[in-house]
RNA sequence: GGGAGCUUAGCUCAGCUGGUUCAGAGCACCUGCCUUACAAGCAGGGGGUCACUGGUUCGAACCCAGUAGCUCCCA
């Protein structure tokens, strides 16, 4: 049968992965083997597959891949996050488009419509990564909002709330008015815009005498309550006990004095809003202030603003400005730079806003369970890279409190219950709930009590992760937890450090008291040539699957890690994938070939050593790279190990192996050499499976007729104990005759003639019937008087001839180059050798590689000169 | 404003405790080849003042200080 000579990936990674799940390959269940577990970082339930996972997930999926092929049961766990912002926005969107409003249904029926919305669309992700070759159990495929990942989200609430943990207050929050919901203050993201500085008069009533206030967010000035100075500032001493009157409202406000205040900036006076500045908040809570919240939930202006009521905060402020100018307040307009606050999840402008919340207290917290940070800082958890270490001990150590509600309805509702009079019970249940309430207030009729609407911040489930995953909240002592925790790895972006990382190890120490993962391995940020993040919004991201059916998941895979050393950006480009769809073809061709040969069971004895020799000289070399690549797997140095096996593939199986042993066109090969040519293409598929999975399990189970087996259960190749050839020699001096045949433009069909002399024949002579095969050579002779090219292989001397070519010139001219540049080398060494200090300082084996060096100098130099004709 | 880190070939990056495995890899590039496994290929080749300046040292890509540029995180 005629085999492609272009490797089609498509059909065969849909055969393997249908028939690996068919054979349940990827099932893990405790056993008497040693564990090694990654629990995989949820995405989105709403996500499709991006770049970014693509290489977060190929690079779980090596580990986990290498960890089975180890000899552990290696079991990774997939699952999906319920996202509650992202989610909410595209249920209302949707329901939106079916003319329905959020505030004409119950919370019960949202969350039907979102539920239902989540089964039909929800999850795309795990099964995009089904594609890229991942090997999860999907069996154990989990929902941060199933039944009893939300069970346990309820508990540890209501665990920590009765250690005092978590506490419930008005503070000033994040607020998302697209989102309409409060947010944690990472998930904020300061980006640097244009902004307009407004320079607005503050008039002294009856007075001509008025303060200059500028301000970037005039619309604010509807909530002013105050006007504040340095007590320290000259300018402003004569408004001691004085009122201003704040334009548009007139409202009468006073005069305040706080060092707070920066003389230096602006105008030296600030406007204080206390329910929409952090910072003037402080400072209206110190001098008793009247707070004036004048946005609604959604960013347009309230009641309580009295003016522009309705309408949005960005044309109000335009709006304001504008009518200010009219009343002759507006002294200038600045355009300057400044950092403003976005939501992560809608984009929108971060209003600060007043509002009560739930908390965690986290100095607290991280006093109870000081492991959390000295597990990192001694390197019982490591990270790769390890200075991500410097940025986890500071935010810990500058921690400020999690804000953990959302004003949003998908996701768990807070097991918080009020009365009228704002009393709080905190319990699992309404029941519960009750109980708890009776014995409190003694109060036996008349009981109201409404549920907190707010639900949990989605990170307050992720968090528990690695424990909910396999129940260890609700039966602490079940076998899976007992056996797969702590876990072995997590791979996460660095972007999510302390969203996931350190909560994860905060949850582990409260309440496994121990980590979660031995070690994290941040991955880089994907971006494209320009050093930009691949995004959606930016549109420079290209469609995964696309990619992948394109390139082939291999090739994506291979194009994705050649290039992503740990902690390190990747700068997608698609010519890194098309390497990897190269290579993949490179394998299939060699599979080909070696497909293609007759085998005959005996021939002569003389291909059937050198044919051996071979063998031992690629085993030499897979040994080496065995040792290479389990030292890189150890340092997580992924893309290092991945380049060890691409050459050691292409350069000595395909370029030179297959090149040693291949049979003259229509000669039959023997059996011997034919098997032992497949055990090792085996040895080699095995090392590339845990990258390249799916062309790794063809081509193993193709050469070797494999039924009902998988590459992914057999072992990892180990060192073997066959012969070491140590073949330097030999190779360099076949890239010299190739060299001189380049330079000189002669085919390779020509015949080659050497000469060599050296006083170790032995590296030359074992291999001289490969040295002849590979550079097509007639003959060899040793220690004779040499005609032709002339040149140095260490110290050895070489002559090459070509059949039938006469050189046109002597390579004089290449051989004084030569003896000049190793003059020079000469003296460097001898000026060390003189000095004293050096002798003096330096190791005495140094100092005896230095005189070895100088004497083989000065034997190569003589060798020159005598070819100087 | 506070903190962390980076700067080595055209690009992306390796380079351990300072000393021939010390200037390296892959890609890109150049030259010659459609040599019956592979042009998604073969055989060769040329590219670097290791950001800059100074210091320590017998010796610096590596250690120290300063300068410049870049990136990230936090406020």
């Amino acid at each position: 049968m005629e085999i492609s000579s272009k490797y089609s990936a498509a059909d065969i990674e849909n055969f393997w992965y249908d028939k690996w799940l068919k054979n349940d390959l990827f099932r893990s269940v405790p056993d008497h083997r040693e564990p090694y577990t990654i629990v995989i970082p949820p995405p989105n339930v709403t996500g499709v597959l991006h770049m970014g996972h693509m290489l977060n997930n190929t690079i779980q999926d090596v580990l986990i891949r290498r960890a089975r092929m180890a000899g552990k049961n290696a079991c990774w766990v997939p699952g999906t996050d319920h996202a509650s912002i992202a989610t909410e926005a595209k249920v209302v969107n949707m329901l939106k488009e079916k003319g329905i409003e959020k505030k004409s249904l119950s919370r019960a029926e949202f969350l039907a419509y979102a539920m239902d919305w989540k089964e039909k669309y929800g999850g795309i992700i795990l099964e995009q990564l089904k594609k890229l070759g991942c090997s999860c159990d999907w069996h154990r495929t989990r929902f941060t909002m199933e039944p009893l990942l939300s069970e346990a989200v309820i508990n540890v609430f209501v665990d920590m709330y009765n250690k005092g943990l978590i506490y419930r207050g008005s503070r000033m929050v994040n607020w998302d008015p697209a989102g309409r919901t409060a947010l944690s203050d990472e998930e904020v993201i300061y980006k640097e815009v244009d902004s307009q500085l407004y320079y607005v008069k503050y008039c002294v009533p009856d007075s001509d005498e008025y303060i200059a206030v500028a301000t970037t967010r005039p619309e604010t000035i509807l909530g002013d309550t105050a006007v504040c100075v340095n007590p320290n500032d000259e300018r402003y001493k004569k408004f001691n006990g004085k009122n201003v009157i704040v334009p548009i409202v007139n409202r009468v406000v006073p005069v305040i004095f706080d060092e707070y205040v920066d003389i230096e900036f602006g105008t030296g006076a600030l406007k204080v809003t206390p329910a929409h500045d952090i910072n003037d908040y402080n400072i209206g809570l110190k001098h008793n202030l009247e707070v004036i919240d004048c946005f609604e939930e959604d960013g347009t202006m309230s009641k309580k603003a009295g003016f522009y009521i309705g309408e949005d905060r960005f044309k109000v402020r335009k709006k304001i400005a504008a009518d200010i100018d009219n009343a002759g307040l507006l002294i200038k307009i600045e355009n300057i730079k400044n950092k403003v606050g976005y939501s992560e999840r809608t984009d929108v402008v971060i209003e600060p806003r007043i509002s009560k919340q739930w908390f965690v207290e986290m100095k607290k917290f991280l006093d109870k369970n000081p492991q959390v940070l000295q597990s990192v800082l001694n390197d019982e958890i490591k990270f790769y890279p390890n200075s991500l270490k410097n940025t986890y001990r500071h935010w810990l150590e500058n921690i400020k409190d999690w804000c953990i509600s959302r004003q949003l309805w998908w996701g768990q509702q807070i097991p918080a219950w009020y009365d009228e009079d704002g009393n709080t019970v905190v319990a699992k249940n309404y029941e519960e709930a009750l109980e708890i309430y009776i014995k409190k207030t003694g109060k036996k009729e008349n009981i109201k009590l409404l549920q907190d609407e707010d639900v949990l911040d989605t990170w307050y489930s992720s968090w528990l992760w690695p424990i909910s995953v396999f129940n260890g909240f609700q039966n602490p002592d079940n076998p899976d937890i007992k056996y797969y925790y702590p876990t072995n790895d997590l791979v996460t972006a660095p972007e999510i450090i302390f969203f996931w990382v350190a909560r994860m190890v905060m949850a582990g120490y409260e309440y496994k008291n121990e980590k979660p993962f031995k070690n994290v391995y941040f991955t880089g940020i994907v971006r494209d040539k320009l050093r930009r993040k691949m995004s959606k919004s930016l549109g420079n991201s290209p469609d995964p699957l696309e990619l992948i059916a394109k390139y082939g998941a291999d090739g994506v895979r291979m194009g994705m890690l050649i290039c992503s050393p740990a902690g390190n950006d990747i700068l997608f480009d698609e010519s890194q994938v098309e390497q990897g769809r190269n290579f993949c073809n490179k394998i299939w061709n060699a599979y080909r070939l070696i497909m293609s040969w007759d085998i005959e069971e005996k021939i002569d004895d003389e291909n059937i050593s050198n044919n051996h020799l071979a063998f031992c000289y690629i085993e030499t070399k897979i040994n080496k790279a065995i040792i290479e690549t389990d030292d890189c797997f150890l340092k997580y140095k992924l893309s290092e190990a991945l380049m060890i096996i691409y050459k050691l593939i292409w350069d000595d199986f395909c370029s030179v192996y297959l090149e040693m042993i291949k049979p003259a066109f229509g000669k039959p090969i023997d059996k011997t050499t034919h098997e032992e040519c497949k055990l090792v293409f085996s040895k080699l598929l095995k090392l590339l499976h845990p990258f390249m999975p799916f062309i790794s399990e063809e081509i193993w189970q193709k050469i070797n007729n494999i039924n009902n087996e998988f590459i992914n259960n057999t072992a990892i190749p180990k060192i073997s104990e066959t012969e070491n050839i140590d073949m330097y020699e030999s190779m360099e001096l076949i890239s010299f005759i190739r060299n001189k045949r380049n330079e000189n433009n002669i085919s390779p069909k020509v015949k080659s003639f050497i000469t060599i002399n050296t006083i170790n024949t032995e590296n030359y002579k074992p291999f001289e019937g490969l040295i002849m095969k590979l550079a097509n050579t007639g003959s060899i002779a040793f220690n004779n008087s040499g005609k032709g090219i002339t040149g140095l292989i260490g110290k050895d001397e070489i002559f090459v001839e070509y059949e039938g070519w006469q050189p046109k010139q002597s390579n004089n001219e290449d051989i004084l180059k030569e003896i000049n540049y190793l003059k020079g080398f000469l003296q460097s060494i001898e000026s060390k050798l003189n000095n004293e200090k050096f002798m003096a300082n330096a190791k005495p084996e140094l100092i005896e590689r230095e005189k070895q060096k100088k004497a083989d100098t000065l034997s190569k130099i003589v060798t020159l000169e005598k070819q100087l004709n």
